[in-house]
DNA sequence: GCCAACGTTGGC
DNA sequence: GCCAACGTTGGC
């Protein structure tokens, strides 16, 4: 089994909210018009965690998800080059981690949230996820721990 | 609603 | 292959 790798995915609460994630149970993650992003996501692989980061109205780490498997063609967009992968929920964060508490953070002054803030897709270090969830005060359920 | 950042496109 | 123009994203 491939060493888990971290992400930071980012949507819009208004496009799709994290919430929705937990409704839908699991969701294609289209949309991606950006070729480092669409790199990333044929980077991922099942088992994959990712930091989910609600931009605009809630600017904050909300949730991490799980990617569910390999990239696949993107169905909003037929005939074209681009990526999609399928992702599930795994835990809300218990405290959101806003991005004025990242700014904040000395040991995150590298996290893409701030360094790439405009990139939807990007890998992250496992150092950064553990921090976040400590800051979320949150723990990730057993069934879905690295490992 | 404005504007800065930045990726992409297209003219040369 | 360079670079200006343009479009989009996202914080404020």
């Amino acid at each position: 089994m491939a060493k888990t790798q971290y992400w930071l995915i980012k949507s819009e609460p208004s496009v799709y909210a994290y919430a929705q994630l937990e409704k839908d149970g699991e969701t294609e993650w289209t949309g991606i018009r950006n070729f480092e992003a669409r790199n990333n996501l044929r980077a991922m692989r099942p088992g994959d965690l990712c930091l989910y980061y609600h931009s605009n109205e809630d600017k904050a780490v909300v949730a991490v998800a799980q990617v569910l498997t390999e990239a696949g063609p993107d169905s909003t967009a037929p005939g074209e080059d681009w990526a999609s992968v399928r992702v599930g929920p795994v835990v809300a964060l218990s405290a959101p981690v806003a991005l004025a508490t990242v700014k904040k953070t000395a040991a995150l002054k590298d996290f893409p949230l701030i360094t790439r803030s405009r990139l939807s897709v990007t890998p992250i270090t496992a150092a950064h996820f553990k921090l976040i969830l400590k800051l979320g005060g949150t723990a990730l359920p057993k069934a879905s721990q690295p490992g």
